[in-house]
Order: C-alpha cells, then sequence, then structure tokens
DNA sequence: CGCAGGCATCAGGGTTTTCCTGATAGTTGT
DNA sequence: ACAACTATCAGGAAAACCCTGATGCCTGCG
C-alpha cells in the first residue's frame, strides 16, 4: 500500500459532473483531489502548478481537445500519469490518448468504483483500460501489424483538421473556400483527402465524427 | 420547511455522472434518491414504480429521447415533477421541455448547489430554470406573440423524423430511399420540408440538431 | 546536395445531387 | 364538408461533388 495520499486533478467541462466525480473521490480516503479545470489552458496551468499525480482528463473541452492537452503535459509534466475519462470508446480516440502517452482510459458509462480502480492501479505504475477500450487498442493494434497502409487511419493535417471543423459546423465547400481564402477547388481536395483518410464519405458520419473526436462541439 | 423528505428519480444514461450526481444528493438530508436509470424505459418503469416527488431527467438517453420519456411520465405520473438536466440549451430543446411540462431546465455547466436548490424549490411547487434557459424560454415567448409563424419552429412529423435520423446516421437521398422502399423524391422532398421547419440547411447541422434533440445517438 | 514524400494549392470536365415548383391522395379535426 | 397536414411523387434547372492530374513548397534523409 501506499502511505501518501494520492493528489488529483480532475479536469471536466461540465461543473456539475465534475463535482459529482470530486464527491466520489472525496469518499476515498487515500485520493486527494488537489485542483479541478474546467478547460485545456487551465487544466495545462494548474497541472504545471500542483503536479499532481494522477490527471483525470475529459477528452471534450471547449478550448483544446483533451488530446492536446495530454500530449503538451507528458512533456511538460511527465511524472503526471494521465487517466482519460470519455463519453465515447471511438476507435482514433483510444489510439490517440494511447499514442500521446495516457496511462488509462475509461468511460464515462463504467461504475465509478471502477474510475476509483483505475486511478489506484495507474498510481501504482501500471495501466488500466477498460474492457472495450482495451480490446480496441488489441484490434488496432493487430491491424497496424497486418494490414496494408491503405486501411490504417491516417492523421489529418492541420489543415485538414480545420477544413474538417468548419464542415462540420455546417459550412458548404464555398463558405469554407471564403473562410479560409482558398479556391472551392481546394477545399474540394482536402475533403476528398479527409473522406479517403478516415474512409468515412457522408457529410453526416464527418460531423459525428469531428464531434467525437473533439474538432468541433455540439 | 417540508417534514418528509424529497424522493428523487435520477436518470442518465452515463453511470459515472450518475453515481456522482446522487453523490452530491446524499449530502443533503432532506433529499433521497429512491431510485436510478440509465434509459428512457427503465425510468418510466420505475417512475411509475416508486413515483418520486422528482424526477431529475437527463435529455440524452440510449433508447427515447428525454422529451418523450417527460410526456409521457406528465399524464402517467402527473404527481411527479420533472426537472431537465441536460448538457446543452439548444432553444428548440427547451422549448419542447417547457411544452411537455416540465418544471424546470438546468444545465450540467452549473454549480451543483444549482441542482439543489432547483429541485428544492420546484418540490415546493415552483418553477427553476438556469438563467440561460429562462431566457431562450422568454426570447421564444416573445417570438411567439410577435412574430409570423413562418420564423417559428414548427414540429416534425414522424415521417419526417425518421429520415432526419437515417440522414444524420449518415444515409444520403437514394440509400433513405431504398430502407424507406419510397422514392428518392418523396425523400427529397421530406428532407426540404425538415430544412425548412427546423430553419437548417446543411447536413453537418441537421447531424449536430439530430444528435442533440435525441432523434440518434453520436 | 538532391530528391522522395507529404502538404497546400488549383483546374477541367463528367456525374450526381440538390433545389424549386407543382401535383395527388389519404387523414384528421371541427 | 372543408381546411390543414401528411405522405407520396416528378420535371428541369442549378449546384455540388468526384476523378484525374498538376504545381510549388518544405522537410527529412542518405
Amino acid at each position: 500500500m501506499r502511505l501518501m495520499p494520492i493528489r488529483i486533478l480532475v479536469v471536466d467541462d461540465h461543473q456539475m459532473v465534475r463535482e459529482g466525480l470530486i464527491s466520489l473521490l472525496a469518499k476515498e480516503h487515500d485520493l486527494i483531489v488537489v485542483a479541478e479545470a474546467e478547460s485545456g489552458e487551465s487544466a495545462m496551468r494548474l497541472c504545471r502548478e500542483t503536479v499532481p499525480d494522477i490527471l483525470v482528463l475529459d477528452l471534450t473541452l471547449p478550448d483544446i481537445s483533451g488530446i492536446e492537452v495530454a500530449r503538451t503535459l507528458r512533456s511538460d509534466c511527465p511524472s503526471v500519469r494521465i487517466l482519460i475519462l470519455s463519453m465515447h470508446s471511438d476507435r482514433r480516440f483510444v489510439t490517440e490518448a494511447v499514442t500521446v502517452g495516457a496511462s488509462g482510459y475509461i468511460l464515462k458509462d463504467a461504475a465509478s468504483n471502477e474510475l476509483i480502480r483505475a486511478i489506484r492501479t495507474i498510481a501504482s505504475g501500471e495501466t488500466f483500460f477498460s474492457p472495450t477500450v482495451a480490446g480496441i487498442i488489441v484490434t488496432s493494434y493487430i491491424e497496424s501489424r497486418q494490414q496494408s497502409q491503405s486501411a490504417t487511419l491516417q492523421p489529418l493535417s492541420p489543415r485538414e483538421t480545420e477544413v474538417l471543423r468548419l464542415l462540420a459546423q455546417g459550412q458548404n465547400t464555398k463558405e469554407i473556400a471564403h473562410t479560409l481564402s482558398i479556391s472551392s477547388k481546394t477545399v474540394e481536395t482536402f475533403r476528398a483527402n479527409i473522406m479517403r483518410k478516415l474512409n468515412i464519405f457522408s457529410v453526416a458520419e464527418l460531423t459525428r465524427y469531428a464531434i467525437r473526436t473533439g474538432i468541433t462541439s455540439l
């Protein structure tokens, strides 16, 4: 067992959810919530200030994607172990979280004692992934080993991400072209590349994807 | 003051959020959570069984829209007062909640003591709306008084809702036509009517709308 | 250094989809 | 009985999309 309590920073954009989580964690005597944040910006600031043992991080934040927060903090505060707490088990999201160095990933569908367990497990230096999430990781790993690149999910370039965000926010090709001050034809190319890379071929599904991955909010 | 404790049924699709809310409510001695539900179906069943004083209801549920749950329970269990707890302050959503007889509407962005206050207020027979939400209600009311019907948000017919769901799930016109065994032309008409009624003119925004209102899930 | 490879940019032209207008038949409420 | 809404469908013009291909611009690497 651990002698010192586990110091935790809780990040979630909804205050009520955050307070609920903190209330749950407060019941455990070896867990202590040292700070809370509602945005990516404040999360990074508070993490640098308090240097907690565990960062409980929601992925959908109002300003920056939780993935970006995790990536930044992995290099800025390497001692802080990151536990992703997300509503969705999107495949790309999971793989990105693992890639940027998250030590765990659990779903909001799960029971709160799974959160507690995950925190203790991660604090002891191990990793913790919800069964669903673990399955996705295994599948992705296998595919990355076996499959040809064509079917692998390729990352989007910054410009492509920008176009996807505008698209998911309801702008059509012409409007995006105007917003970005580029030709409609260029936007069409970006869109085609995005669809090819993501293997998604409808605006509706692109929108859902963008929302799930935090590229845009609802 | 109230002599009997306020009996509450908590409905939210994410177990962890639900447990967090219950943990928060448990701190108040006059509030007692008599049951919890994670779906519209179980919410309605448990509400009929337990007949709580207050139903704390999330709007995005896996099976039925929270609005539908509220509508049904207003007639089945008229003594149960409904407090909507939603992530989003979507205008149509708010107006629908009020229309189906919700006694309150607060946002997950709010502090937990606002939830407590809302519950006590509603239990005493009054209504409680977050400031943002109240503003939307006022605006909608004014518009409904002044404005011509053309700009008013009209409800969708069952068939239109069906088409919207399929559209938001990524099907194109032809696929929807095939799914519903009707002509593409008919689907086009439905889509045009949906857009006119909702005053939304892109597939991306229709998708977001459908997700926000629970017509489809993410 | 040179060059492969990814990124950002754009165009032509054929194909598909959407948009606008208009129409018919069934249902429902008053 | 009649208005209002729903569900269904079409023709033709307009717009958007898809496919192919091309040009600079960096960046990393042998």
